[in-house]
DNA sequence: ATTATCTATAGATCTATAGATAATGC
DNA sequence: ATTATCTATAGATCTATAGATAATGC
């Protein structure tokens, strides 16, 4: 348990924050550490002396954010209509935080590339992803809310993937799509789809 | 008029090629010149005598390839159902392209950014993706094969955007998911759902 | 003793330009 | 004359390590 001192600790924060804005501003390859440590108010080394290379760094920052995310995700032992409307509100809630969301797109985006040091935890997430959500709609249909035998992973598959893909529509372009309307559009047809 | 020798035009040709497959595996930033020179087989001052900078590079790249694109998505006076289905094509056939599509994705995703020297191309592109598959849907709604009023922008946005999510979750983890299949019951679901 | 910092620096890049030489085609 | 190439290089980075000094807290 080498916890370090409390002044570590709070300097480990404030780089960890600081990273996020840097990576989410300029992608993993485009950010440099020396930034960082200039925004972050160390030295370059003193920043290495915390997090001892940069693809370290770009995991834990990664890990950082997830904690947050993941609690937002974890649909809980709701219903199915419930759950989806829930995922509205976590578009609701990304549509006020578009730093976060920007991050997500850009190493998102990177990491499609095998080799990229965020490509397993890319995979793990949306597989965690997925199976939250395809077990909210089995949910749903057990509760009688959807017919039996929906195929609740593709649902899965496209709830996320419109979630995703709109953001980056958004991103780009944010006077011209209205991300929360036009996903929850998306989820009042898939209810009416979905019903029994 | 000036357009060259012949050798300087098929080089240019074998450097954008090149450069395409570099910008599609390590984004814009993450790519060096003298990289893409050494496989195209000319010094990087060489390379820079034909495009005499990197982000002039990558423009280039990117109308070479909307060239080929633009014609695919060009969904023409076809019905609305046949303009879903061709679309329904372009993902079967991005399925097979995996380098191409990984291009939109890395550069796309990089280019959420403002000052991203592919943040004013993306932002043309969906937009004329939008125009293009929100006009097919209108032609279907005087066609009688949907209904009256639909919100041709909004479900035009939710097509794209759903190519653009599954292509990701499947370049990221290919084996995981079926992104024809899962796209195909998408527009079986929305053909329904439109039906007058 | 451990942890937090710093300065200095090695060693690799990377982009872009200068300036020379050779090939092309009107 | 224009175009296509090359070598050489300036000038900026960038990551990571070595080694020293200072602060912390058992």
């Amino acid at each position: 348990m080498k916890r370090g001192y409390a002044s570590g600790t709070a300097r480990r924060e404030r780089i960890l924050a600081t990273a996020l804005l840097e990576f989410a501003e300029h992608g993993y390859r485009g950010t440099s550490l020396a930034r960082i440590a200039e925004r972050a108010e160390l030295s370059q080394a003193g920043l290495l002396h915390h997090f001892k290379n940069k693809e370290l760094l770009l995991l834990a920052v990664l890990d950082y954010r997830d904690e947050l995310d993941t609690r937002r995700f974890d649909l809980g032992p709701t219903g199915g209509i419930a759950a989806l409307r829930a995922l509205a509100g976590v578009v609701e809630h990304n549509s006020r935080v578009p730093g976060l969301v920007q991050l997500f797109s850009v190493i998102g985006g990177e990491a499609v590339t095998p080799g990229h040091p965020g490509h397993d935890w890319a995979r793990r997430r949306y597989r965690r992803l997925r199976a939250n959500v395809a077990a909210a709609l089995r949910r749903g249909a057990e509760l009688g809310e959807f017919r039996a035998g929906l195929d609740a992973e593709a649902h899965a598959d496209r709830l996320i993937a419109m979630m995703d893909g709109l953001q980056t529509q958004w991103l780009i372009d944010p006077e011209r799509i209205d991300m929360v309307t036009v996903f929850n559009g998306y989820v009042d047809d898939l209810i009416a789809t979905l019903r029994p």
